[in-house]
DNA sequence: TTATATATGGATATGTTATATCCGTATTAT
DNA sequence: ATAATACGGATATAACATATCCATATATAA
């Protein structure tokens, strides 16, 4: 298994959301020029941001995307969730009740305790991604990313927001 | 993103190697039947799981799957692992270092803050898992599985086993 | 010794999801 | 009006999951 590849995009791309300036708004075109990411395809995901609300869109000529919220109040695990869904990775096909020892549905009162342990295991994933919010994302940024590139993405900001 | 449905065939499908009685094993297509689930794939699971030494596999007539070790000693996070592989479901492709803001590779020190952001989690999950043994699904089996399967399921188990 | 039942590994086919692009439309600032 | 932007739908391609088949090795039993 896999994780969609989009999260690691869309929690990046929201990090720079983060350091626009006030009524400012980025589009989808530069935020792919920032990372070098495939322009159209990377706006899919942003769409999905949008619904999820956790970005605003605006539309027209200095238009582009903003955070919706301040970044305290967005969680890791909103934006996992935003771009992969809120369906359970594992998903119970009800194997028990099949072949020649399967009873009749009705007889089964609860969920399989197989496919209860493995979403036992996802709510302690998502209860980790929860305690995570993109301010701590930007904290750890601040901390960690080489001078050189903090330089570099402050000339990038500044030649493309006017 | 879904976890492989492989995971939920494995888990029942030891479940079942739990109960056979000392001295015994059960081939693959016996234990497909059981489940009415498609032989020659489950056979490949079967496989991994051999080579993972959770089943000892044993060749020619009478052969088939019996547990390696005993139930306690197993856990679900090592049958996950069996299946799925130990790779993390996140990968960092490490888009901070691309694009026009990207500096030398030398730069990073760390691993991405947000790759270990999520591997903390995925940690979690693997935690959890790893507290569940194949005895505890089986204790659950027994309080919880209709009492009407269990008589079906003994008399499966009396026709199989010669 | 032969026939049979089993696992194993490789090859291949099929189906589903992820990745990526393109286009027409709506909206809005200038 | 024009240009810049987001949006949704359609489509193409690539990767991965699901499923089957076959040839081979191995072990049991007759």
């Amino acid at each position: 298994m896999k994780l969609n590849e989009g999260i690691e995009w869309a929690i990046h791309c929201l990090s720079v959301l983060a350091y626009l300036p006030e009524g400012k708004a980025l589009p989808a075109k530069k935020l792919a020029g920032f990372f070098d990411l495939p322009e159209h395809y990377l706006a899919k995901h942003l769409q999905s941001l949008s619904q999820a609300k956790l970005v605003k869109s605006i539309k027209g000529p200095g238009g582009g995307y903003r955070l919706s919220r301040p970044a305290p109040d967005i969680t890791v695990l909103d934006i996992v969730q935003a771009i992969d869904g809120k369906t359970p990775h594992f998903q119970c096909t009800e194997i028990r009740r099949r072949g020649p020892s399967g009873v009749p549905d009705e007889c089964y009162q609860k969920p399989c305790g197989i496919a209860r342990t493995m979403w036992r295991a996802e709510k302690a994933w998502r209860d980790e991604l929860a305690r995570v919010s993109l301010q701590d994302i930007l904290q750890i940024g601040a901390e960690e990313t080489p001078q050189l590139q903090i330089e570099k993405s402050l000339d990038w900001f500044g030649q493309v927001i006017q």
